[in-house]
DNA sequence: ACCTCGACCTGGGCGC
DNA sequence: TGCGCCCAGGTCGAGG
């Protein structure tokens, strides 16, 4: 499900609810995807903790909270909802972007793994069907020496993508561009999706070697990322089965693909048909007159 | 350092 | 209704 624009809709969507609460305990229906510290310490840890700030690096979650910082990755089908029982479950919002949408916020179910309770009633559920999500809890001054937090790579809505970083980390790797755009120690952030369609504006077919693209498709490549990384965010993320973000409400960036998933359609630029291939273990979807 | 493959999970869609 | 197969937003480790 989730790469950086989900991410970021969710971060966004829990922003106005998080800060400030306390967690009164942690209910955990499964361990699974706790994977640092125990069970048994995470809820001791979190117990009484106030959080303070949402940040995201690439998508990665880091909740900063008075001692701790709770890093979640939300895997491929991981839910963070923040449920406020005396808020009606049929309720209808505006979104913005996205239009006029019921709430589809689960109720506690088999998928529900782990449940962070306020003393107020509310409650931050982590719903994870396929359960490749991660928990991990370190201590405010430990986290920044983390493996988990040292390989993130520069997330590409920061300053620190610049053009350059691009271009250099690109001109010494033979690897398929797509490979090359997907390992998150190198930018942070993007997945099979963004990807696809970030390589379709910039005119490049995801199996070129990365080293062999000259630098206006390097340019337009830069511009290209951003662009579909904040269109994403926009329009609430993309929602093609399980994405929800912090309220249940569903984002509408699926409507705006342009070749993610349309292999055997129409291209959108030419009207070839759309190719699909395996590049970096991952399909990929792409049009052979419009990307060189 | 690279690549490909299978593993980790559950469920949806499709053909029969 | 059921079964078998393929597919899925993401990593991660083994083996070549």
């Amino acid at each position: 499900m989730p790469e950086l624009p989900e991410v970021e809709t969710v971060r966004a969507s829990l922003l106005p609810h998080l800060p400030g609460r306390r967690v009164d305990r942690l209910v955990v229906r499964d361990p699974y995807v706790i994977k640092h510290p125990g069970a048994d310490e995470l809820t001791r840890r979190l117990r009484g903790q106030t959080f303070q700030r949402l940040e995201r690096t690439g998508k990665m979650l880091l909740f900063f909270l008075d001692d701790e910082v709770l890093f979640v990755h939300l895997g491929m089908t991981g839910q963070l909802t923040f449920r406020d029982p005396r808020r009606a479950d049929t309720e209808f919002i505006r979104h913005q972007h996205t239009g006029l949408q019921r709430t589809l916020q689960h109720p506690v179910d088999k998928h529900t793994h782990l449940s962070l309770e306020f003393p107020d009633g509310t409650a931050l559920h982590y719903r994870d069907i396929r359960k490749f999500g991660r928990w991990r809890l370190f201590k405010s001054g430990e986290y920044a020496l983390t493996p988990e937090f040292r390989r993130l790579g520069v997330d590409p809505l920061t300053e620190k993508f610049t053009l350059d970083y691009l271009a250099d980390g690109l001109k010494d790797s033979k690897r398929p561009i797509k490979a090359r755009l997907l390992d998150q120690s190198f930018i942070a952030g993007l997945g099979n999706i963004y990807v696809d369609e970030a390589l379709f504006r910039a005119g490049v077919r995801p199996g070129r070697g990365s080293h062999r693209l000259n630098r206006k498709q390097i340019g337009r490549l830069y511009l290209a990322i951003r662009e579909v990384l904040l269109k994403g965010i926009e329009n609430g993320g993309t929602t093609l089965r399980d994405f929800l973000d912090g309220q249940g409400y569903q984002g509408s960036n699926q409507e705006r693909l342009l070749v993610y998933g349309r292999y055997g359609e129409a291209c959108p630029g030419c009207g070839e048909i759309l190719r699909r291939s395996t590049v970096g273990g991952r399909t990929s979807s792409w049009c052979a007159k419009c990307q060189v």
